[in-house]
DNA sequence: GGTAGTTTTCGAACGCGTTCCGAAATTAGC
DNA sequence: GCTAATTTCGGAACGCGTTCGAAAACTACC
């Protein structure tokens, strides 16, 4: 973090820039590996860096734009695996490789609905969901339809588990937990008979299999 | 919000409260509808309420609580449409219903994931959806399946238009239109095809096409 | 009436994201 | 060299959610 010496002819005008985004990422990936995002804050940031907190809003437009980018980072560090070449399976792939690169960095979760995606460098598993749909038959409509309800799938589900996962570690009660117990059967019968296996249920990984569910549903009823 | 002569004698020990629960709700409901959600902080409901701020801490746990008892007033005040008696039918109907009256409070997206949904009064949206599982055939465990994978796919796509829609109105430019004109056809090429497409097809909204084809998708490998 | 126990209130303080605006440090033109 | 333009820096301040702890207001019991 020390203040290298500038070449003195520096091309542009105006006071020099202390620090680049590039410093800042990478100070920012320090932080969130070190200590965890949670404690990620632009006034730490801008400690760790030696420099003034409101220097940092020249270099990024606000904490989400910061967060944004990082995962853009991470994005990139996402192996390619050989994608299958039935189009179904591609597909599948993709979007699995997409929903556990996501689940790895628990810290993204903070942004996921800021962005269609991770940036340029993980287009290919876009490509890989649109390729597919369009290589099954369908048009591009309804390619761009089943990436969109993958994505929306995915987000979903990396929230809400994030968020109960969050609520397990701070020992707070999950709601649905208590009031699935006494449940009025005449008017709620089928969840009723579920009664207390709910928690059990909702606790398993069930993500492939919607994921199955909702592209075989997709490719049913595309054009010809 | 006047303090009003208490019984003389009040039951339980301790310093009478100053205000309550069902006070605090109804100011905040108040509050969000007069200056919208982002408008509701701590300080102004206490403002509101002639209170100390950390007064509310006594009634509420967090912010995050009085959001979610604030969702679970509203989700009260669903009206409950007649569900149709075809299995299928009455999934997506429960669901859709589930859909628009969360996308018709545009606050509470905040919480959004906090619950797996709104609270007691709206289980008979669950039911309709559990309950529409099982008479066309699934076992209960597929049954919770279905009905999470509702919910995942529900959030997302809110929380993901949520955000797009607040981004427009910010004017900050959506990142995905920048990126989309020039791809490189041979790494990207279906993405290529679409090209400035893309932005025209996301911006349609296509939940009941994605959800019936989750529904359909997942009814078709039900057993038996 | 006094004292103990209980519950609620609330001011003070912390760290946070963000905005404002004047100061500082550089280049370009004279 | 001087001045103007330009760009970045960073201190001060705002409102926010949240925590802490001491004081207040009540009941119950002796």
């Amino acid at each position: 973090m020390e203040a290298m010496p500038r070449p003195v002819t520096n091309s542009r005008p105006g006071r020099p820039a202390v620090t680049s985004r590039e410093q800042i990422l990478t100070a920012a990936r320090l932080l969130v590996e070190r200590d965890g995002v949670q404690k990620l804050s632009l006034r730490r940031l801008a400690a760790e860096l030696d420099v003034g907190v409101t220097t940092l809003y020249h270099h990024v437009r606000d904490k989400e734009d910061l967060l944004i980018q990082l995962l853009g980072h991470y994005a990139e560090q996402i192996e390619r695996p050989e994608l299958p070449s039935t189009p179904r399976d591609r597909i599948l792939a993709a979007a699995t490789t997409m929903h556990d690169s996501l689940a790895a960095m628990p810290w993204a979760v903070e942004v996921l609905t800021a962005d269609d995606l991770l940036g340029e460098s993980a287009l290919w598993m876009v490509e890989g969901i649109v390729g597919g749909a369009v290589d099954a038959g369908c048009s591009p409509e309804q390619a761009v339809v089943l990436y969109r309800g993958i994505w929306y799938y995915t987000v979903g589900e990396l929230l809400v588990r994030a968020h109960s996962a969050r609520r397990r570690e701070d020992e707070r009660p999950v709601y649905r937990d208590n009031v699935f117990s006494g449940l009025d059967a005449s008017r709620l019968p089928h969840l009723a008979a579920i009664g207390d296996r709910w928690a059990e249920l909702t606790a398993k990984d069930t993500y492939v299999e919607g994921l199955r569910a909702f592209v075989d549903g997709s490719l049913a009823d595309r054009s010809r």
